[in-house]
DNA sequence: CCGGGCATGTAACGGGTTACATGATTCC
DNA sequence: GGAATCATGTAACCCGTTACATGCCCGG
């Protein structure tokens, strides 16, 4: 069994869903696109871990509606049990600021402002998500404690990604006298004009 | 060209190295295994973004190091300003963690715990590879700028993680009591010796 | 009337992992 | 003597993305 099966057993343990809605539920935990659930689903289902039923709908197109079957949970809280968990992030952001120094001073501003721009964007998504939760009415046992401690996980690493990017932008910002500097130092004799370009 | 490649490129910009060595540097921005590197430098230098040497060594095998070509900086400065960025992270621990609730406290608490140890090992393994850098000696277009500002950011997140572990950690310990109210409520009558294994 | 959302799927392709192959040296 | 590190590569396979296919409803 791979990994995207466990994700999906875990969303249907707290709800039952169709395959088009766990799409979106997945991004948060073990994202995946319409093309991979679908066999996905068929697969687990074949394997008797999850049932399915049809549900009519009004103005939209019928679904299927899957739950996870008594079967599926103990494979699922198996495996949950388990340790050893592998992660992997690929983020082409890093390979950007690993290369940062190609970058003229406005360009490498850009980036880290950018980034900036798209992790609070990400937050926000998020806060328009999460809505009410009541954080100490949770108990661990129930459906919200484990989506609101993501959450809060989420939301803690984006915040410690742009203060660290407001670091980076400072370093950028002393660096420039720095330059400045050196620079003087070669030529002896300067017009103010450029002088201030490069200090603003 | 793949992302891989550019990873690559931005690697070979800063040092020469062979594809056995790229692969320890890779981890850092763009994990890659053995298999899939000599591929992608073959694929490189057939389009002239690289050169490489033989060298020989004594007491080792012989290697091939890679270093760039201008025209492979090109394309790496081209690719590095350009706007955009995609990034995925697919992490078992997430799963496990969504499905917390199926865990009894004793596993709950060992699976945050040992994601503690997990996480404080690779901050003591980063530690020992980035030895002294003298961080305000660093100007922006120096190599270690980078290099510096990465490590910065990877011990950054991993810390906020860990401080969210122990923030969940303290959740579950919050958990403890509450359900001990709920027993007690439902038999009325107990034993002093369950009580307490329930409560430390 | 056309684009987007809802809904379910299949097919082709590319990226990444695991396994295989080889071979020298060093350390336990 | 066997495992671990250095070193380069190929082949098979699995996972994930993009594209294709279909169809109905709704809002601009």
């Amino acid at each position: 069994m791979n990994t995207l099966g466990y994700a999906i057993l875990s969303l249907l343990n707290q709800n039952s869903r169709s395959g088009y809605d766990l799409a979106d539920y997945l991004d948060s935990i073990w994202p995946a696109k319409h093309s991979q659930i679908y066999p996905t689903l068929a697969k687990l289902h074949k394997k008797g871990l999850l049932a399915f039923e049809y549900v009519e709908q009004i103005g939209k197109p019928n679904k299927k509606v899957f739950s996870i079957t008594e079967k599926g949970r103990k494979e699922l809280a198996k495996w949950v049990s388990e340790v050893q968990f592998s992660s992997v992030t690929r983020d082409e952001f890093l390979i950007k600021v690993h290369s940062i120094g190609l970058l003229d001073i406005e360009k490498a501003k850009k980036l880290i402002e950018e980034r900036i721009a798209h992790v609070e964007k990400s937050i926000d998504l998020q806060r328009a998500s999460a809505s009410i939760e009541e954080e100490d009415e949770l108990d661990r046992n129930s459906t919200g404690f484990a989506k609101h401690i993501l959450h809060e996980r989420k939301i803690r690493l984006e915040k410690e990604e742009i203060s660290w990017c407001h670091w980076v932008l400072d370093l950028l910002k002393k660096s420039k006298p720095k330059r400045l500097l050196m620079w003087l130092i070669g030529i002896k004799q300067f017009d103010l004009g450029v002088v201030e370009r490069m200090l603003f």
